[in-house]
DNA sequence: TATTCCGATAGTGAC
DNA sequence: GTCACTATCGGAATGAG
């Protein structure tokens, strides 16, 4: 099978990687990223006709009944966090939800995942731009405009290879940079907690 | 001082730097490259007002009264190859002069090299295309024509980017696969000399 | 185009 | 569109008693 089915065993048996699984029921089943791109990086993937369906062709009938399964996955995605982290000046961790518009995996996967991009497993300006850029599709921007270039691969593609911008400002290329920016503000925040 | 002058000591200097002289008398000095890029790789350093002329700009006035020198670097690059190597098929060493035609070290000077170009110290497409592209001028093309191109130093740089070409075959970029077949044709042909 | 160091970029293969 | 590996490509510094 191609890398591209990796999902495909959490979706039909949750309970053989139960390491791995946060939460299942009959219509959707939430994982740990195997590569997380934030402190805490989860995936929530729909089990039934959904799982084929492109994430760009979303309709609003498709998304509404995975709303309340979408605020569970931030609600647990939270206390993931919590249980590592201790913000300094008493703020709440910013949760977000969001589809890749031209994803690698094919079993559609929403990410629900922390907004500081601080992690190991962030590497390079494609990691960046599919989350910081709009590559990255907001579940609240679902469904797209029939005219969204985003529903095109090639538009989609060449967002990730642009420039990384943060905070409106411009990065090239340069990733080590962007990196220790984004390590610096981590810590600014955030403290673990020993255990 | 700058890289750029870092043949100077030994054109002022000879008998400072014995190891590496092979030759020197008032008018030229003869040293071994400290980089080598082929089994020999030699150097000669006209002394004199010379040391400041662009190859490009040579005249014939200028290079002829070093012919004879040119000919004496070429019969000891010879000899010092044959001290390491011995021909499979009775064969002669084929030695070439040349001059890069936009030089990064300032003093002139004169590549005495075998066509080989089997050595550890060919490591880029750069390095291979200064010797295997227009951008080399071989001694018998001075005068260069007043229209040549290899005049101006944008063109001659964009010679050291170009794809990588060896018997008629491109390589594009791949240095890994033109070193191996570089080895292969060296290996087949010369034997080395235990001593 | 001197080298060297570092980092960004690009192609490949995975079953 | 994934990751991991390898290799290529690209800029910057280089000294200075």
């Amino acid at each position: 099978m191609s890398f591209r089915y990796a999902l495909k065993p959490f979706i039909t048996d949750p309970k053989r990687h139960s390491k791995d699984v946060l939460f299942y029921d009959d219509k959707v089943v939430l994982i740990r990223d195997k590569f997380p791109k934030s402190a805490i990086h989860l995936l929530l993937l729909p089990r039934g006709d959904l799982t084929t369906v492109a994430p760009a062709k979303l309709t609003k009938e498709q998304i509404d009944p995975l709303n309340e399964y979408i605020n569970l996955a931030k609600e647990i995605a939270s206390n993931e966090f919590y249980k590592i982290w201790k913000c300094k000046n008493n703020e709440k961790v910013k949760i977000l939800a969001l589809l890749h518009s031209a994803p690698s995996l094919n079993n559609l996967h929403i990410h629900i995942i922390s907004d500081d991009f601080h992690s190991p497993s962030l590497k390079t300006k494609r990691h960046f731009n599919s989350f910081q850029s709009p590559f990255a599709i907001m579940i609240d921007e679902i469904p797209l405009d029939e005219e969204d270039m985003r529903r095109g691969r090639n538009y989609s593609e060449s967002l990730l290879k642009r420039n990384m911008q943060l905070h409106g400002d411009d990065y090239a290329g340069k990733i080590k940079v962007v990196k220790q920016k984004l390590q610096s503000e981590f810590e600014a925040k955030w403290i673990r907690i020993i255990n």
